[in-house]
RNA sequence: AGGACCAUAGCUCAGCUGGUUAGAGCGCUGUCUUGACAUGGCAGAGGUCGGCGGUUCAAGUCCGCCUGGUCCUACCA
């Protein structure tokens, strides 16, 4: 391996670029020497990674958020600003629990065989096993968080500031317990909050039953999607003015298969237009239910166990039958009892556990809640007043929407993994909130005897992660990290957790630190397959952030997506598909054409379609780089590239040139960056350096390096813009693109004229408008078009590249033939000439084909190398296009009004651009004229 | 039901407060192994900017309606 350019500093580059050994060497040196840490000076810059799952392992939705925090670290590092990016994981409740359940139980036992102690003592041992997974990923990313200060959200500090927060807000009467409906999930036996509920359109029935009145005169008939419910109903309601009903409120009905009377009442939540009009009652399981049982002082009857089987509370022949079992039972029997009128089909929203994916039911238990109200009013007001900035900022009244209508968050979880809610019992069921035993016993002077069991509920994962600004840095402690880097500068996210996270951490970092817990929120899009599909593990077409680096063979691919499916018999489709699209595998393209693919993806938030022909291109550009720098280096190294202070070096038009093109893509490139445009600075970027540097500007350096006329002065010149242009643009890639980017720019440092030891520590780029030069932009153009006008020519008319041509300029101003004196060896170099002479007016032209740079006539005569047939085509080709857009032109001007009205400036454009048209336009068609006439 | 976003070249996408001949990458066609690079060079083809209407001297860009798509929130049993 060639990358450690201390111990060899004059061997060149290989031959061609291999990323991986590169990128791991200079990670390492990274890492060990403490490049992470903030460098204690400058203006604060923090960002907290959102913490993934300890457990987890990294995708693509991980590879994009992270490469751009990257990005951002790396910038505003190199700008010399004191920057943190605060690192750590989630204990990630419900997910890591689930695993570890998982592991268990291919050893054929459940967590309650263990025990609580023993269950987290596995699940801390599963963390210990796998919990370095994930940071090794990021490593290999390249992203440079300060791993010194990485915490984890069930740390003992993280468990402080936790505590602190539970207890204050209790002590405020924010956070309270109550009995209540809760989205309860059977499979997972616990409760969850509305947010971790999908609602999704699936098929179902809505069944048609008669309930038989009272008093023997009639029947209503209801209407449901739920039948086994009807065994916990408590009422019967229709709305108070429907003329087909009103009569009936207040009396009751016989409820089928219980014997249980209960009453019709009249409630205008009812929907006269819906199904019967007669809605089913059932307040213990349905919220809509529970709130009209609220207001009519209906019972509450609890028909579930925590499974979601049927209790003791209804008839003996249902107890104990799954709900599903009870639906077809139920239905069953009122069909015998010919109660049932009809089957309907009908589709509703099925409420799904977003873990477990079972249907949700609502079930009424003890929960902890936070009243979310007053907290969320200065949460708004936040965002309102602009202390927070939403970018892209449509997501504001994403945030605003749900915010104005939030409702109290139920954060509770009957799980064991997780922050243990800090509440302890007395046997009457008092409750008494504080640190630990001891310290509610004095706080509230209990009796030592007095016998109190800790509540056995945990925390909702986001609780703890709603901290993690300001946990991350201390708090509870009045620490200088949280003084220096609270409150943080932007919060990278996706929109998917605005809700779960972002929300709550503004509503809680606002109420305990009087501060927001970042002043922008970038949020961007999910990433997606190639075909806009949703990655997933059961659609197989999930593409791992890492493969993509170190490439992988297609039978590992197969192998992986196909592994450890949920539906067996997806296997043979994915694998088939998978054949079909990558039947290669996938090649390794390194972590800098990753990430540079994620830039150029990351245009204003919205959903990005990764599609792997795209890294490839981008492999291809760091290639170019690679092979840009060996021959920058092959020319410089060994050699005098004026950086020794002395000025006897002359810049040639191309050197200042490139200069001025370099300014442009530093401004480019920098507001790319601070406007989270990061497509911008990585177009501009690419476009600078494959466009400009590599086509025009290295191919312009060879006629001067390589000629024997060209005087000392001008070739130094030529190689201390070359290789500092070089050292220039590697700076201003890095964040992008590290790796490549420090291995190049170790070899290239000292013959720029840099020192340091890192480029990740050298000052980023910032250009210099002096430093623009107007008129050798104008020049090179020039150039360009004279280049460019012969190439099409030779071109168009399959003349080879390798045969040198005479061309003949004519009409040209002194301007032009100023030029054509300054820049002759560019021409004949570049386009390939054998000579070049003016054609005075006088003179007569031989045949040739034509191209014009502005007035001036690039004639290259036709004989033995041109055909008549191709010219006229080319010609003719040139003219329709000239006269499309000269007609639209004149159009314009023709029209009175555009005269009349638009603004001067506007208008004399357009007549230069006529007049520019109709010289070209007569020019070209003379010149057909001549060869068609031959 | 309410709301958001999107529709530009075969594909994926840029196009800022309305004003160059609408751009890029990939793909495609032709050609060239020239001492940085075939993971490349050079040249080229390809678009009535989803539809209709409006504002304006001027609309891909602003407004309205329609069609098609994605998503969020709420929910009628």
């Amino acid at each position: 391996m060639t990358t450690s350019s201390q111990s060899e500093p004059d061997q060149s580059l290989e031959k061609t670029y291999q990323p991986q050994a590169l990128e791991s060497h200079w990670y390492r040196f990274w890492e060990e020497k403490g490049y992470f840490a903030p460098s204690g000076t400058g203006k604060p810059f923090s960002i907290v990674i959102p913490p993934p799952n300890v457990t987890g392992s990294l995708h693509m939705g991980h590879g994009f958020q992270e490469s751009i925090m990257d990005a951002l670290i790396r910038y505003n590092r190199m700008r010399g600003n004191n920057t943190l990016w605060q690192v750590g994981t989630d204990h990630a409740g419900i997910a890591t629990q689930m695993v570890v359940e998982r592991l268990l139980e291919a050893e054929g036992k459940t967590r309650h065989d263990l025990g609580r102690e023993a269950f987290i003592d596995k699940v801390w041992e599963w963390k210990q096993q796998s919990g370095g997974t994930i940071t090794r990923q990021l490593r290999r990313l390249g992203a440079s968080p300060d791993w010194s200060r990485e915490r984890f959200t069930m740390d003992d500090g993280f468990y402080k500031a936790v505590q602190q927060v539970f207890i204050s807000l209790y002590e405020e009467g924010l956070i309270y317990r109550g009995k209540r409906l809760v989205n309860w999930d059977p499979k997972l036996h616990t409760a969850i909050s509305d947010l971790e509920v999908i609602n999704e359109e699936e098929n179902g029935h809505l069944w048609h039953f008669h309930y038989p009145l009272s008093d023997g005169s009639g029947q209503l008939t209801i209407a449901t999607t739920r039948p086994e419910t009807l065994l916990g109903d408590t009422a019967v309601a229709v709305h108070p003015e429907d003329e087909r009903y009103q009569h009936l409120i207040g009396r009751s009905i016989k409820l089928p298969l219980t014997e249980r009377e209960i009453p019709i009442i009249g409630d205008d939540y009812v929907d006269r237009e819906f199904g019967t009009g007669c809605v089913k009652i059932t307040p213990a399981h349905d919220f809509n239910d529970y709130e009209m049982g609220q207001r009519h002082n209906l019972p509450l009857i609890n028909i579930f166990d925590s499974d979601a089987r049927l209790n003791d509370n209804v008839p003996a022949a249902y107890r104990g039958m799954d709900r599903f079992a009870a639906r077809k039972q139920v239905v069953a029997d009122l069909d015998n009892l010919g109660l049932l009128e009809k089957v309907e089909d009908h589709k509703l929203k099925v409420p799904r556990g977003d873990r477990s994916g079972v249907v949700i039911e609502p079930y009424l238990t003890n929960q902890w809640y936070v009243k979310t109200k007053p907290l969320a009013e200065t949460a708004i007001a936040a965002v309102a007043d602009g202390q927070i900035r939403f970018v892209p900022e449509q997501y504001a009244n994403m945030y605003f929407s749900w915010m104005r209508d939030i409702q109290d968050w139920c954060i509770s979880r009957q799980l064991w993994w997780g922050h243990r809610i800090p509440a302890w019992y007395d046997n009457q069921g008092q409750v008494y909130v504080g640190r630990n035993e001891q310290e509610v016993r004095e706080k509230y002077n209990l009796d030592a005897q007095l016998p109190l069991k800790q509540d056995d509920d945990v925390l909702d994962t986001w609780f703890s992660s709603a901290l993690w600004t300001f946990g991350t840095l201390g708090w509870p402690e009045e620490t200088e990290a949280l003084k220096t880097f609270h409150p943080t500068s932007v919060l990278v996210t996706g929109f998917d957790i605005i809700f779960f996270w972002v929300a709550r951490m503004i509503m809680l970092t606002l109420h305990f630190r009087r501060q927001v817990p970042f002043h922008t929120v970038y949020v961007h899009g999910l990433v997606r397959d190639g075909h806009g599909q949703k990655m997933s593990k059961s659609k197989g077409n999930v593409l791992d952030p890492i493969d993509l680096i170190d490439g992988i063979d297609l039978k590992s691919l197969v192998q992986k997506r196909t592994s450890g499916l949920m539906q067996a018999h997806l296997k043979q489709k994915i694998e088939q598909q998978t054949r079909k699209e990558f039947p290669q595998g996938l090649a390794a393209y390194g972590t800098d054409a990753l990430r540079f693919t994620y830039y150029s993806l990351a245009s204003r938030g919205r959903d990005i379609k990764f599609d792997v022909g795209r890294i490839e291109g981008f492999r291809n550009f760091c290639n170019k780089i690679w092979n840009a720098a060996r021959y920058v280096l092959m020319n410089c190294e060994g050699q005098d590239c004026g950086q020794d202070g002395s000025e006897d070096y002359a810049l040639s038009l191309a050197d200042r040139w490139i200069i001025s093109r370099l300014q442009e893509a530093e401004q480019a490139v920098g507001e790319g960056i601070e406007s989270y445009r990061f497509d911008l600075a990585s177009q501009a970027l690419h476009e600078f350096f494959w466009n400009s540097y590599c086509d025009w500007y290295l191919e312009l350096c060879k006629p001067v390096l390589g000629a024997d006329d060209a005087s000392a002065a001008q070739k130094k010149g030529t190689r201390r813009t070359l290789i500092r242009v070089l050292e220039t643009t590697l700076r201003l890639a890095h964040p992008l693109m590290p790796f490549i980017t420090e291995e190049i720019w170790q070899r290239v440092k000292s013959l720029a004229g840099e020192e340091g030891e890192s480029i990740m520590l050298a000052s980023y780029p910032q250009a210099d408008p002096n430093k623009i030069d107007t008129g050798a932009v104008a020049d090179l153009e020039w150039v360009k078009g004279v280049v460019t006008g012969v190439r099409n020519i030779r071109g168009e008319m399959n003349i080879s590249p390798g045969k040198a041509l005479p061309a003949l300029f004519r009409n040209g101003s002194e301007e032009d033939r100023q030029r054509l004196r300054d820049n002759r060896q560019f021409l004949t170099r570049l386009a390939s000439l054998e000579s070049i002479t003016w054609l005075e007016s006088a003179e007569e032209a031989p045949m040739s084909a034509t191209s014009l740079v502005g007035d001036m006539e690039i004639l290259v005569p036709m004989a033995g190398v041109i055909d008549k047939d191709a010219e006229t085509a080319r010609l003719g080709k040139e003219i329709d296009k000239l006269k499309k857009d000269l007609g639209r032109v004149e159009g314009k001007l023709n029209n009175p009004s555009f005269v009349d009205k638009a603004p001067g400036a506007v208008v004399e454009k357009e007549k230069a651009k006529m007049v520019d048209m109709r010289g070209a336009l007569s020019k070209l068609e003379e010149q057909l004229g001549k060869i068609n006439a031959l």
